[in-house]
DNA sequence: TTTCCAGAACTGACCGGTCAGTTCTATTGA
DNA sequence: TCAATAGAACTGACCGGTCAGTTCTGGAAA
């Protein structure tokens, strides 16, 4: 098995784990053992189990975070290009589910910031927002947004997605998700009488 | 000091600490100091730490569930009636700070089921739930609103509070908030151009 | 032979939970 | 009003289990 192979498969697995339970329940021998990987292997990897959880975390975020990069999609129409950030992002929780947990818990815990792991998180966060509001901004700019409120606005329509997974209950697929938030965030619930 | 306030004071500083700290980093000395109990008093009005916990928790709870019942407002028009939930949560939180990063933290943990906690959660959630999902059905009834799937546009309201509470960065008032809650959701963000 | 690693075995810090001892409080009756 | 008493409530030092982190060994692969 590769060096990087089996790096990659205590993170999975550690991700897994993660997501399911509390930190403290998590136990290193239990994804040691998960992994198929010798307990004293992960401590070669990751000093600590902080550590490990941590690059889990990192290791879910930006890997979303290139997905949301755009392409040079910068000309195109601001309707076109939130659509493809909310179908990247949806997209990537249907196929990692436990980074959509494991990122749900973590956000619990994003006001209280103290080092530099929940720096970074922090750090990683605001690029989400900014690349949502980037668009926003363009959007309000050509008078196609009212642009009251960008900032929070970036922020509502990305924790739309968070709301709209859970709560799908998983009857709606990625293409009806994605409908559904850009229905609503565009054009709200009430009808136009 | 009296009885009930002994008990108070312990949960209101478990409170404080569970929703800054994770669970394993929040210790029973540390609880029973702030709240300036003894350890063993804290045994006394729960079993272990786990309950003491879910104690937090449920107390919170099922006090911004009291705020959000309605008085006998079944005959006010929908939009009033939603208003008015969405101020009252808004409200709850920025009163208590504490319980919002806590149930953000515990909403984290929401679909991974065990246990009759994980189950009050769940139940308590629904109410809330439950309760705009009838206000937007009575909207639809009267063509007021699309009413395309109102379970998850009444999720997508519910979390709108979180979004806008967490990154309005504390410049916004209660009033403030509700009113940009209120204008996304009923009618989105583009123009009608 | 040498390198690598699984996983068993070990260790000790840490922290949840206990309980013997102490303090508070309510009740009685003089 | 206050002394006496019962027992409820509280305390915090201590105990013991747990688990992160380390070391070691045997065996496989190269």
């Amino acid at each position: 098995m590769g060096k990087q192979n089996r790096k990659k498969q205590v993170i999975e697995e550690a991700a897994r784990l993660f997501s399911a339970k509390r930190f403290d329940e998590v136990l290193m021998d239990d994804i040691a053992q998960q992994a198929g990987v010798g307990k004293g292997t992960i401590y070669t990897y990751f000093t600590d189990k902080e550590e490990l959880y941590f690059a889990v975390v990192f290791d879910g975020i930006s890997r979303l975070n290139e997905q949301l990069q755009s392409p040079d999609d910068h000309l195109q129409d601001p309707v076109g290009e939130l659509r493809r950030m909310v179908h990247a992002i949806v997209s990537f929780f249907s196929l990692n589910r436990f980074f959509f947990r494991l990122m749900s818990k973590e956000d619990g815990r994003s006001e209280s910031g103290r080092g530099k792991n929940r720096k970074r998180w922090h750090d990683e966060r605001r690029i989400q927002l900014a690349a949502i509001e980037a668009v926003l901004h363009r959007g309000t700019h050509i008078g196609l947004f009212k642009g009251e409120n960008n900032k929070i606005e970036a922020a509502i329509l990305r924790d739309m997605v968070r709301s709209t997974m859970i709560h799908s209950g998983g009857e709606l697929s990625v293409d009806e998700m994605v409908d559904t938030i850009m229905r609503i965030f565009l054009h709200g619930i009430q009808t136009k009488a």
